[in-house]
DNA sequence: ATTTTATGTGGAAGATAGTCCGTGGTGTGA
DNA sequence: TCACACCACGGACTATCTTCCACATAAAAT
């Protein structure tokens, strides 16, 4: 009997960028709490966003960005993207 | 008598990234229909991304570049975002 | 052991993204 | 004048985001 696969392959797209915002979330010593009150988004959004479950729109990533302090397109030149 | 204020205004953020991916199309003589079929979306969003008035996702702004032939981060550095 | 902090996760509801199809306008070349 | 390419824009529809709860888990601290 093959391993069960996960219900929704997680795309890599999300998942890196999701890493990118966790890395320099975390290297800020900010929780994910902190980060969604700052950029004024729902706390359990920012965790799903940050795993990779979730294809945020631009605004959001603006957001973020902006909360955690650096251009937009870095945040995705971290994401090797 | 003032001017009658548009009815939404535009969000300077999505209307720089939308002239960024413009020229950049233009730049390479392609038409937003040819750019809509090599990104497989929809040519009318397409031309609704272009003029700022929709917020893609992170996955659209990807196919987008892609397409294009460009990283997501230089997309983004070109809107000054 | 109990409390506190941080994160994962689920469902429901509303808002918005994204598709599909069509129309009209503008400019350009035959 | 007649096409033709290109683009703005609308309506209707479905898919997905995003919020707002509430609860579960793990780790650290006291």
């Amino acid at each position: 009997m093959p391993i069960p696969s996960p219900k929704h392959a997680l795309d890599p797209v999300l998942v890196a960028l999701g890493q990118a915002i966790s890395s320099l979330r975390k290297s800020q010593g900010v929780s994910q709490e902190e980060l969604a009150h700052r950029s004024e988004i729902d706390r359990s959004y920012v965790s799903a966003i940050e795993r990779g479950t979730q294809n945020p729109g631009v605004m959001m990533i603006v957001k973020i960005a902006k909360a955690i302090g650096v251009p937009v397109s870095e945040l995705f030149a971290r994401a090797g993207l």
